[in-house]
RNA sequence: GGCCUUGUGGUCAAGCGGCUAAGACGGAGCCCUCUCAAGGCUCAAUCCCGGGUUCGAUUCCCGGCAAGGUCACCA
């Protein structure tokens, strides 16, 4: 059979790129040693989840770490799922989260090993599958989805493996003469690759993440040129990452199955293998049993999930390292005024099997890393939120910097020897200081002592305040009226005989807690009373005392 | 079903032949205290099962079992 002429008439391209063309224009890079070059190569077909985001988080470490070169290239192969937008909405999710490319899909720079986007790469793919076609590697398969269906219910009936492959691979014996028929006969063909591969031979393969694992030789003729002339995921990536010179493949471990294929591909191709890492899948409790995360049911599993809800997006990055890491927790203790950049980073430590989704984990990280912030950087964050995610009063509120800044500085605790840790992401952190503002100040009183001794509690305070007072001469006026009605002024009596009381002093300050904030719950009362003014302050009180007549 | 991967407290996990099996989150309790938060202290809870190798297995080997992944002209 004249293979050249073949080619030929299968790939009829005249314009292509030699194979030595594209060597001399996508030359080895010219890193330090030990630099990685890595890469995120999602498909434009929506958005970015936090599956991409911790994958993406392990490339951009690996190549940051080492001096290398974290790269997007946009796997559009793909037409029917395209999605506008996608790619841009890509770069500012990432971008969010802190983590930058240095070169790729619609990053400036040095854009040396592009084009980017593989619709725009298809020259280069062609040429390569015409030198397999020509040197018997490939074949042009004329079978049909129907075809292709049946062979596989019969391989299913009888329990056989699944594919093209053996004798089930009905186009790989075809006779010249019938190729040139069904060819003529304007019949749409795919070219699969002629696999070398024998599936009882088993290889140990050292994955850079999951260690030493085992691989089985392939031995299915998959498809490496679509009817459209659009290369596979497989023969792109083989491709893709040679030139692009990728030395460490990071990407699900939904790959792992495909990595024989990939394999076989390198070799035939005549490149040398870059080395692989196969993260483990961030899975969910779901009914009792684990599942991977799934776009249509897990909000959690969405990146706007984490805007919308205000998450610190270093804290976000910070969980997904402790998982990422196994060891990062441990050092991130040790060293709290360190940043995760500054974390030596290791492909051998990272998480193996799966990991799972703990919203109670990130918020007790989101609640640290919230701790570091001052009043303003704090005002700011929770700013940026309220202008995107927040109600009209929301806006209001921030309008008003210094005061809130002064709520800020309580509610956070900034400046005490303790920060307080209330504040969890931006959505909650609002809520939280709402009852500072009369328009969002809506109590449902819910006083647990008796009426009576309450409003004497709440009338009596109300005398005798001062906003001018500090802590202490607060809490002596409060337990001053506290005894004035009845409540008694100091625990040791209260528990001698608690009967003889309305109440403890807590429950004296409850009282006014909760008339001033709505809520049995909340931070220094004296400085609240501070921050509110005089006047609002004992307003409140005089309409809590009211609703008790 | 075939193949691959993984099985340490509720969750994430160190340990990988030998002290009473780290730590974190979550849970319970105590202390502190005007409440809450934070902080400090304490507690409960784990080596999937069965064989084997060994003086000794969580750790090594074999077999089960379970979970997950994957078996497209999708990536």
């Amino acid at each position: 059979m004249d293979l050249k002429k073949l080619a030929s008439r299968l790939i009829p391209d005249e314009d292509l790129p030699s194979l030595a063309d594209c060597e001399r224009a996508y030359p080895p890079r010219d890193l330090p040693e030990g630099a990685e070059v890595t890469r995120l190569a999602p498909s434009p077909t929506g958005f970015i989840h936090l599956g991409n985001l911790y994958s993406a988080l392990a490339d951009e470490r690996a190549a940051h770490t080492t001096g290398g070169v974290f790269y997007l290239r946009i796997e559009d192969t793909d037409e029917k799922r395209k999605v506008e937008g996608a790619v841009e909405s890509v770069i500012r999710s990432l971008d969010y989260f802190g983590l930058r490319f240095d070169e790729g899909a619609e990053i400036d720079g040095e854009n040396a090993y592009g084009p980017y986007y593989q619709r725009r790469r298809a020259q280069i793919y062609r040429a390569f599958a015409k030198d397999l076609l020509e040197r018997g590697l490939a074949y042009p398969c004329f079978c049909t989805e129907d075809e292709l269906n049946e062979t596989r219910r019969v391989q299913t009936e009888n329990k056989e493996i699944t594919g093209y492959y053996g004798k089930y691979a009905k186009c790989r014996g075809l006779s010249e003469e019938q190729i040139y028929k069904n060819l003529d006969a304007g019949m749409p063909f795919v070219i699969r690759l002629k696999s070398q591969g024998d599936v009882s031979v088993k290889h140990s393969f050292r994955d850079a993440i999951k260690g030493s694992i085992t691989v089985t030789e392939n031995d299915q003729d998959v498809v490496i040129l679509k009817s459209d002339g659009i290369p596979t995921y497989h023969f792109a990536h083989a491709i893709d990452d040679h030139f692009m010179r990728t030395t460490l493949v990071i990407r699900g471990e939904e790959w792992l199955s495909s990595l024989p294929i990939h394999i076989e591909l390198f070799k035939v191709l005549g490149f040398p293998l870059p080395r692989y890492g196969h993260t483990c899948s961030l899975m969910k409790v779901d009914g009792g049993t684990k599942r991977k995360l799934s776009k249509r049911k897990d909000p959690e599993l969405s990146l706007d999930f984490y805007r919308a809800a205000g998450y610190y997006p270093a804290a976000v990055i910070k969980y997904l390292m402790t998982i990422l890491n196994s060891n990062f927790e441990e050092w991130s203790a040790k060293n709290p005024e360190k940043d995760y950049t500054q974390f030596p980073f290791s492909g051998t430590t990272m998480c193996k099997s799966v990991a799972l989704c703990d919203l109670d984990k990130l918020n007790d990280v989101s609640r640290d890393e919230l701790a570091k912030l001052s009043p303003e950087e704090t005002y700011v964050f929770l700013r940026t939120w309220a202008d995107e995610f927040g109600t009209d009063a929301d806006k209001k509120h921030f309008a008003d910097k210094d005061y809130m800044i002064s709520v800020l500085a309580l509610v956070t605790g900034a400046g005490q020897k303790k920060r307080r840790k209330d504040i969890v992401r931006a959505e909650q952190g609002v809520r939280l200081v709402d009852y500072f503002f009369d328009d969002t100040f809506a109590p449902e009183y819910d006083f647990r002592s008796e009426k009576q001794a309450v409003r004497a509690m709440l009338t009596g305070f109300a005398a005798i305040y001062d906003a001018n007072d500090g802590n202490a001469e607060w809490f002596e006026k409060l337990k001053l009226a506290a005894g004035k009605a009845g409540f008694a002024t100091d625990n040791a009596s209260y528990k001698a005989s608690p009967e003889s009381f309305s109440g403890s002093v807590s429950d004296a300050a409850e009282a006014v807690r909760i008339a001033v904030t709505g809520s049995p719950n909340s931070p220094d009362l004296c400085t609240i009373m501070r921050i509110l003014g005089a006047e609002r302050s004992l307003a409140r009180m005089a309409r809590a005392a009211e609703s008790l007549q």
